[in-house]
DNA sequence: GAGCACTGC
């Protein structure tokens, strides 16, 4: 059965350890078979006597694939002993011993069952990838063990390099290593850093194409922009190579909004390769982005160029934005990128950079997604758990986030009623905790069950949560020859914007009755939609369930009666993204947020210039957003989404009303942040003196800055209250 | 007038 695999061996050892304490790190390698066997020794030594074992994964896939094998293994139908629970997908039963699930289902799950009673043991698996869900997990593990004593077992297993801090995080529990079963990989440096990864990238995989055995070469880059050039240019130089003089290749790039179509091609193309004689001759290039880090695994690489480099999504609390940066990866990346290569046999990989930019400069860890994303909805979802003994501010993470970005949640939650002026949670604040959503959207579906507009706000937050995969996959190339023949005629939110065009666009589906064909006419992605109609029936579900009052969430009972100009449904999204509005400035089309602080916009030529409130904004290009007859767009819009890119833009935006906006303005005026950290009323700062608090503190917010950089802040924030004041 | 890595409830 599983006894070749190296976990095995260590069961006695690993068994005595989880009897004699509650809380173990198991450090183990891949291929050690951590994720299937460790359930399996814990149920054959009765720990599913008391209760289940359940088992988190990051991924829904593992979460699936997972369970299938230890089902398998064991002997016993998927669904019965063995089960697996996962966003729409619940295959467990009375009979489930064993449970894999995402850590967003466990999290989940604590909502409604805050003790875990029904677990005798909890499996954090993948605990390293530290995705935000599994970090706050470790917080309420770190609790619930506590207040269990012995009862409870908490397995987490997690990568070398931070196992350490794991186990002092749980007051020195004892680490575990088991080895993996990979094949050596050598490590090979350049002597520094190219000035261009993409032509390194080529030299070195043509030099391995020249020189090496046969074997695939998996290259890891940054993005689509990348990866195309590189296959293009791949493509050029392998063309040109004298015929007979090496193996043949073939070059596929692989990335996250390839159709999954093609994704599932490449992988059946590695299946017949692996498991049928290679074809004669042929080497394999897949160029790929940090998909195949972890998401992807495949099979046949030997040999690994690794860039050293990875495209990394951050939020800025201070600006309430995200940007989209190129950074270095952190040794913990670096390391499982190298070991994809000994996958199958020894392999090689080339790092194109050197040992001592590996070793001094390169992170041990990956940064925590939860220090680079907004916690808005994980600080509401702490603060409706009700733990008596919880001070989000104080709560216990492993790697806690920046003040600033716990004050940054605390003020968006206020200003969506989530939470009230002493930062104690509204009955608002309590249902909107419940759906799996993030706030704002959350807060939409309430307003608009009260206004009337229900089942347009379903399709629009249910559209929203699809949107990435809603366009049909398309290369850049194909890409550029479709502009000229823009798509076929979706609707265009009738001016109002984004928001609008995503109602209008399931409505018209709908009206076709979610055909098929239909979608692919518009080309729209039929997976994507089917996506948003299952969210969109989980949420009238749980809307039915929680809310008050009669509910109207059908799709097509209110065509006829609809407003033309959607009042109510935009007057909803004012209300839910009261934290993610932007007034437009005087005289052109420029937009700056509301409610954020003063921001040093751009320096140029030892110049400092600032702007005095908010940041600037564009309307993102793609927006079906209007403008009126003078060619000026609304005054005041909400977004969904600041991004920066090439600059900052605002994604997906809808118009909203003056009249809507004033009461955001005057409770933003309102606005004191100490309060609101308060919490349950011991102030955490008694300190400050601050009154206008959201500016940024001398030390914490603007590090490094030198103090002449400080007072033209404040400067600029003088002009601004003084402006202000004058209204 | 741009294009965005990857997950998940």
């Amino acid at each position: 059965m599983a006894s070749h695999l190296p976990i095995v061996q260590f069961e006695d050892k690993i068994m005595k350890t989880v009897e004699d304490n509650a809380v173990v790190v198991i450090i183990g390698e891949t291929g050690s078979g951590k994720s299937t066997q460790l359930s399996q020794m814990l149920h054959r030594r009765g720990y599913t006597k008391s209760g289940i074992i359940a088992v988190t994964q990051p991924r829904r896939v593992a979460a699936v694939s997972v369970a299938r094998r230890v089902a398998q293994e064991l002997g016993v139908t998927l669904g019965e002993e063995v089960g697996y629970a996962i966003r729409f997908e619940d295959r467990t039963s009375d009979l489930t011993r064993i449970k894999y699930l995402t850590d967003g289902v466990l999290l989940r799950e604590s909502l409604s069952n805050p003790e875990l009673n029904q677990y005798s043991v909890i499996i954090l698996d993948e605990a390293h990838e530290r995705s935000l869900n599994t970090d706050i997990l470790l917080g309420l593990v770190k609790r619930l063990v506590k207040m269990r004593a012995s009862k409870l077992k908490v397995l987490i297993t997690s990568a070398t390099l931070d196992g350490e801090k794991v186990s002092e995080f749980f007051s020195d529990c004892p680490v575990l290593n088991v080895p993996g079963k990979l094949y050596p990989v050598e490590i090979l440096y350049s002597e520094e850093r190219p000035k261009s990864y993409i032509e390194s990238s080529l030299r070195t995989a043509m030099d391995i194409h020249v020189r090496e055995p046969e074997g695939d070469v998996l290259i890891f880059m940054t993005g689509q922009d990348d990866i195309d050039k590189l296959v293009s240019k791949l493509d050029d130089r392998v063309q040109s190579l004298e015929e007979g003089s090496c193996m043949d290749a073939i070059i596929f790039p692989l990335h996250g909004s390839l159709p999954p179509e093609l994704q599932a091609g490449l992988s059946f193309l590695l299946f017949v390769r692996v498991f049928s004689p290679p074809p004669p001759n042929c080497r394999r290039f897949i160029v790929a982005t940090n998909i195949a880090e972890t998401s992807l695994t495949v099979d046949g690489v030997v040999y690994v160029i690794d860039s050293g480099y990875v495209k990394q999504r951050q939020y800025n609390p201070s600006t309430g934005m995200y940007s989209l940066d190129i950074i270095q990866i952190s040794k913990v990346q670096a390391n499982q990128r190298a070991g994809r290569a000994g996958r199958t046999r020894p392999g090689k990989c080339y790092r194109l950079y050197s040992s001592e930019v590996y070793q001094e400069e390169f992170l041990d860890v990956t940064v925590p997604e939860i220090q680079r994303s907004s916690l808005a909805g994980s600080v509401l979802y702490l603060k409706s758990l009700d733990l008596p003994d919880i001070d989000i501010l104080k709560f216990d993470f492993l790697d806690p986030p920046s003040f600033e970005s716990l004050e940054d949640a605390l003020k968006q939650l206020y200003l969506i009623d989530a939470i009230d002026d002493t930062g104690l949670i509204t009955s608002v604040g309590q249902t909107m905790a419940e759906l799996p959503l993030e706030p704002s959207l959350s807060r939409t579906l309430m307003e608009a069950n009260e206004n009337g507009c229900l089942s347009q706000a379903l399709t629009v937050v249910a559209m929203l949560s699809a949107e990435t995969t809603l366009l049909a996959g398309q290369s850049s190339k194909s890409n550029e020859k479709k502009r000229k023949h823009p798509p076929p005629d979706l609707p265009d939110g009738s001016g109002w914007g984004d928001h609008v065009q995503l109602l209008q666009i399931f409505e018209q589906w709908d009206q076709n009755e979610f055909d098929i064909g239909w979608c692919k006419d518009k080309g729209l992605q039929v997976r994507g939609m089917k996506f948003v109609k299952d969210v969109r029936r989980q949420l009238s579900q749980l809307m039915q369930k929680i809310a008050k009052g009669s509910l109207n969430v059908r799709t097509n009972e209110r065509y006829k009666e609809r407003q033309r100009d959607y009042k109510n449904l935009r007057k909803a999204l004012c209300v839910g993204f009261a934290n993610k509005l932007a007034e437009r400035m005087v005289q052109h089309n420029g937009y700056r947020t509301i409610g954020f602080k003063p921001q040093l916009v751009q320096e140029k030529e030892g110049e400092l210039l600032v702007e005095a409130f908010g940041m600037k904004l564009k309307v993102h290009p793609s927006s079906t957003l209007k403008t009126d007859e003078d060619g000026m767009f609304p005054n005041y819009v909400v977004y969904h989404e600041l991004i920066a890119t090439s600059r900052p833009y605002m994604r997906n935006v809808c118009a909203v009303e003056m009249p809507w906006v004033n009461p955001i303005l005057k409770k933003l005026e309102k606005l004191n942040i100490d309060k609101l950290s308060g919490g349950s009323g011991h102030s955490i700062r008694e300190e400050s003196e601050t009154k206008v608090s959201s500016l940024p503190k001398k030390e914490e917010a603007v590090t490094g800055v030198p103090d002449d950089r400080e007072s033209r802040i404040q400067a600029a924030r003088d002009r601004f209250l003084a402006r202000k004041g004058k209204k």
